[in-house]
This record gives C-alpha cells, sequence and structure tokens, in this order.
DNA sequence: ATAATAGTCCGCCAGG
DNA sequence: GGCCTGGCGGACTATT
C-alpha cells in the first residue's frame, strides 16, 4: 500500500465461488466504485483464478477469469469471496499461492466461507477471525488454532481481514477503503451502492432486521435526532425520552436494531464524524473533540485511539500525505 | 496516570 | 401460555 500508484487488489475466484461477494468486492474495489460518469479508481483490481479460464460460481453462474495464480505475486491485497467449504481442502498451489504474498506483507482478506481458504493455507493460526454464522462452529472445530468469533461483522487483525456472511463482506470491504483512503471515500462508495456507511465492526450479525438501518424498525428516527446533535451531552434518557420509551426498552430495542447499546453507539459515532473533520477540515484537535461531542481532546484522543489505533494528529497527518500523492 | 464519581448496560422478574 | 414492558440492582465503563 506504500508508494503513489495505486494499491493491486487481488479477486480470488475459486471453483464454486459465492457471486454475491464476487459482486461485493468488485462494487468496493473496481473500477468506479462510487459513480459510472466519475472513474475514481482507488484500487487495480485483477480478477483472478486458480487458473485462467472459467469458473462455475454459485448457481451455476459462469465466469471467465483473465488471469491465474501467478496474478496473486504482485498483490497489496488480495480478497478471498465464499466457497463451498467442502471443496478447498484439496488446493494446494492455492495455499501456497496466498502464504507468499502474505509473507512478504500483502493484506489477505476473506468473505464469509472464504476464511476456510485463509484457514486451510494455515494463515489464520493464532488468529481472531470470522465467517458466516453457520460456519463458525465447524471452522472453529476444524481449526483449533483459530480463535473464531461468531459474535461481529468482521475482524481486522491487520495483515489478515476475515467477515461473516455475504453483506458482512461489504461492510469489511468498506471498512478497507475507509482505512486506505478515508471516510469521505468510503461514504461516497457507501451511498452510491445504498448500503449504510458503517455498521460497527463490533457487533451482532444475529440484529433482528436482516438489512438493517434503510427504513428499520422505530428508532431510526431517534438516531437520526442524535446525529443532529453530536456536539451536545447525549444521555440515554434523553434519547429515550425522544423516543418515548422508558429507558430500559428503548436500551433494549436500540441493542436489537443496532447491535449496539446506544452510549457505544453514540460513542462510535462521534469518533467517526471526528475522523471526517480531521480528513476534511484543519480544526485544532480541541475544536474537533468540542464538535464531536467529546468533552476534552484528551477525551478524543482515548476514544479515537481505541477505535482506530491512531491517535487525531497521527490520523490527520498521513491522511494528508495521501491527498498530496 | 490514577482514582472518585456519575452514568451505562443488561439479566432478572413481576405485572399487563 | 407467550409476549412485551419497565423497575431494580450490581457489574462495568466513561468522564473528570
Amino acid at each position: 500500500m506504500s508508494g503513489s500508484s495505486a494499491p493491486r487488489v487481488a479477486l480470488l475466484i475459486l471453483e464454486g465461488a459465492v457471486l454475491h461477494d464476487i459482486g461485493t468486492a468488485t462494487q468496493v474495489f473496481g473500477p468506479r466504485a462510487s459513480r459510472p460518469e466519475r472513474p475514481d479508481q482507488h484500487y487495480a483490481l485483477t480478477v483472478c483464478g486458480a487458473r485462467r479460464g472459467s469458473v462455475t460460481t454459485t448457481s451455476g453462474l459462469r465466469l471467465g477469469v483473465d488471469a491465474g495464480l501467478e496474478a496473486l505475486a504482485g498483490a497489496d491485497l488480495i480478497v478471498v469471496p465464499g466457497t463451498n467449504p467442502a471443496a478447498v481442502p484439496e488446493q494446494h498451489r492455492v495455499f501456497a499461492a496466498l502464504r507468499a504474498p502474505h509473507a512478504r506483507g500483502a493484506r489477505v482478506m476473506s468473505i464469509c466461507t472464504g476464511a476456510f481458504v485463509l484457514a486451510h493455507a494455515g494463515l489464520l493460526d493464532g488468529r481472531r477471525a470470522t465467517t458466516h454464522w453457520a460456519y463458525c462452529a465447524p471452522l472453529a472445530a476444524a481449526f483449533p488454532q483459530v480463535d473464531v468469533d461468531p459474535g461481529v461483522l468482521y475482524v481486522d487483525d491487520g495483515d489478515i481481514l476475515t467477515s461473516a456472511g455475504l453483506a458482512a463482506g461489504m461492510d469489511l470491504c468498506l471498512h478497507v477503503l475507509r482505512n486506505d483512503f478515508g471516510a469521505d471515500v468510503a461514504n461516497a462508495v457507501a451511498r452510491w451502492n445504498v448500503v449504510p456507511p458503517h455498521r460497527e465492526g463490533g457487533q451482532a450479525q444475529f440484529i433482528q432486521a436482516p438489512v438493517p438501518a434503510i427504513a428499520d424498525g422505530g428508532l431510526a428516527a431517534t438516531r437520526a435526532w442524535a446525529l443532529q446533535r453530536l456536539r451536545e451531552p447525549l444521555d440515554v434518557d434523553a434519547l429515550a425520552s425522544h423516543a418515548h420509551m422508558s429507558e430500559r426498552t428503548f436500551t433494549r430495542r436500540f441493542r436489537a436494531e443496532t447491535g449496539l447499546a446506544p452510549k457505544q453507539w453514540l460513542l462510535a459515532q462521534r469518533v467517526q464524524h471526528a475522523r471526517e473533520l480531521l480528513e476534511r477540515t484543519d480544526l485544532p484537535i480541541e475544536s474537533v473533540a468540542a464538535e464531536a461531542g467529546f468533552g476534552s481532546a484528551a477525551n478524543l484522543r482515548l476514544h479515537f485511539q481505541r477505535a482506530t489505533a491512531t491517535r487525531p494528529t497521527a490520523y490527520r497527518a498521513t491522511f494528508r500525505e495521501r491527498a498530496a500523492a
């Protein structure tokens, strides 16, 4: 990911790959991710297979791939969509072809059951990872060295990233995009694709609403209301009364809809807002903190650090650097 | 960096 | 009975 040119992404399509996951990845990493009329290509995407030729995806649909495993060699980021886990174990050439770039520093990410491919390649040993909820138990059973977390949308373990089923792949792709190019770019792509820009990486693939956030249960209005007032001190009591509910019921429903407790969600939104302010304004940290609703710069630093593993000033600096390149 | 205070979260349960 | 509500309390977290 260093250097001035776009990060090279290799999308590895194996036999039986999940078409939806392929779509997700190409939608985010492919050209024109945010609008068709403006060629805003952030990554250089190569689609490859175990060998050049055609691959049968889910539902029997066939895809032609123009490159084989050699394409992985030059990649900065390798994306592995879901496949039938039962068909994975044999593919030793594939495993080797994944290990080499990883060893040299490339990031490897999986969507859905793609985690099995990484696991077989040995890339998940000693790591935290996730996969489709129905396959978390089998994955954990087959690979005891892997710390499988069934309760998250995705896991970012630095050079290894895994995501839960289907739609969570989009969350992970956006997360990667956000870290590589900032929240503004990620938001633009999310918006274009009509998905929520940021479901917290923390929680729950068992969230009640299968496709949350767009026109969902009653609390959307309260969330929107809160977003307008991030700079003000907001407590759960205030949110609950906006929703005309007892605190207990509010907390319960909020959690069911969102996967997060109200204050946690609020904190995540505040960090997110701070992030955008750091990217697009020159406001001093104190003002960013105030604007995002943190009582002090120290408090902003604490939460920013916790959520991002970077400090605000450093974040702004690397962001500027990237914009200049 | 730490500790004191205020606020949050959530299991439990009785009541509607 | 099954379902949702909301008060309570105690562990846990945020903020100062």
